[in-house]
DNA sequence: GTTATAAATGAATGAGCGCTCACTTTTTTG
DNA sequence: CAAAAAAGTGAGCGCTCATTCATTTATAAC
């Protein structure tokens, strides 16, 4: 005789990785503490180890719920637009909003979890995935150009799009950090007209 | 009257911030241990702590002077060539050889530093004017190259710069952390034909 | 309302860490 | 060689943290 709902298990499961998600990009893996999140679910140490056996399986929890269904995402959101080039650059836009307004932690998430990739081994494959399953996903529409003869014929679409990408995290890593001065939509504007210059032949240049 | 000399204490010093590269490079800053680093440096806990007198010190020297740096290293490998466009390849070709050859500690130093700046105020300074510095002299070189009436003159130096750079950083973190199939060398050769195609006007693109 | 049982609590446990300091070793100087 | 002083040692201190578990609280079923 179970006392609580699955649902209501499940929504307080969602509320422990929302809490693990706030304190890890606030304070970084190793700093923050089972007790931080804890405090931050509104909930005693003892009831979070009921939803998960260790610290270490809410980071990956994180991981694989957060960053890992980036590229499924990203296919979600742009499959509408049907022009290759249109498409690539939904998701350039997608991309630069997603950090400022819709997922603004993510960028922190990635952050960390890069760091923690280092030492952790089931981290590194959960960041593996995503990239590879957003390479796949841009080096497709790449590839579709190519095919559909709107995009340079000698184009590598693995290696741009790995390309592109390491340039879209390089850029948030870069921007959570709050590294550099950078303002995201003018690197977004000056990232596409490098990508049409290279990718779209002469007779669509003229514009 | 002091037992040794100062060229041996700098020598130490020297070691010492090796270990803890080594040290700080394979576990992370945060774990790192202040014993691992002495062990590795062969000298007692007590001995490390006449050199710096915190952990953090270590790191933040480590920063300012492996990665801050980078600028006039960048400078001084490249000033020998005139023309703004081969010293933009050049630098492309410095990176990534420095990435996979000369430095292949320092791209997994960057990405420890970067997780490590979400938190320590100092560190994220250190990161800052890595940056800044790099895409001060990159941006130099694009806008000596518009200036010059070789590259595309509508091109902003700045955004231009620091997106190269944001790329470079980012495909070196993804690089250490071997989380994708990269190929480092065919990501650079993209790199200089998506440059090429844009900031070089026509007459100098039919080759 | 009663009871069975799941859920939640938080003090306690034990391991590990940064840093110190009383002491030992080494080197330089005269 | 003797003495002074810098350099090096490492056990120990005080503290923090992940994890556990005996106990309490809340809920569902009847």
């Amino acid at each position: 005789m179970p006392k609580v709902s699955p649902a209501h298990k499940e929504r307080r499961r969602e509320a422990i990785l929302n809490a693990a998600m706030e304190v890890f990009i606030t304070k970084g893996y190793q700093v923050a503490t089972v007790g931080d999140i804890a405090q931050q679910a509104q909930l005693s140490v003892g009831a979070l180890y009921r939803y998960f056996p260790t610290k270490a399986d809410l980071m990956l929890a994180l991981v694989r719920e957060r960053l890992g269904r980036a590229p499924e995402l990203f296919a979600r959101m742009t499959r509408s637009v049907d022009d290759p080039w249109e498409r690539l650059v939904r998701c350039v836009e997608l991309f630069t909003t997603a950090l400022r307004v819709r997922h603004p932690g993510t960028g922190r998430l990635l952050l960390v979890t890069m760091a923690e990739a280092v030492q952790h081994g089931e981290i590194r494959q959960g960041l593996h995935d995503r990239f590879a399953g957003l390479v796949e996903y841009v080096a497709g529409i790449i590839a579709e150009g190519i095919a559909r003869g709107r995009f340079r014929q000698d184009a590598d679409p693995q290696t741009v799009a790995a390309l592109l990408l390491a340039m879209a995290d390089g850029v948030a890593v870069y921007w959570v950090t709050g590294t550099p001065d950078v303002e995201l939509n003018a690197m977004g504007q000056s990232l596409v007209a490098m990508l049409r210059s290279y990718l779209l032949p002469e007779p669509l240049l003229k514009e």
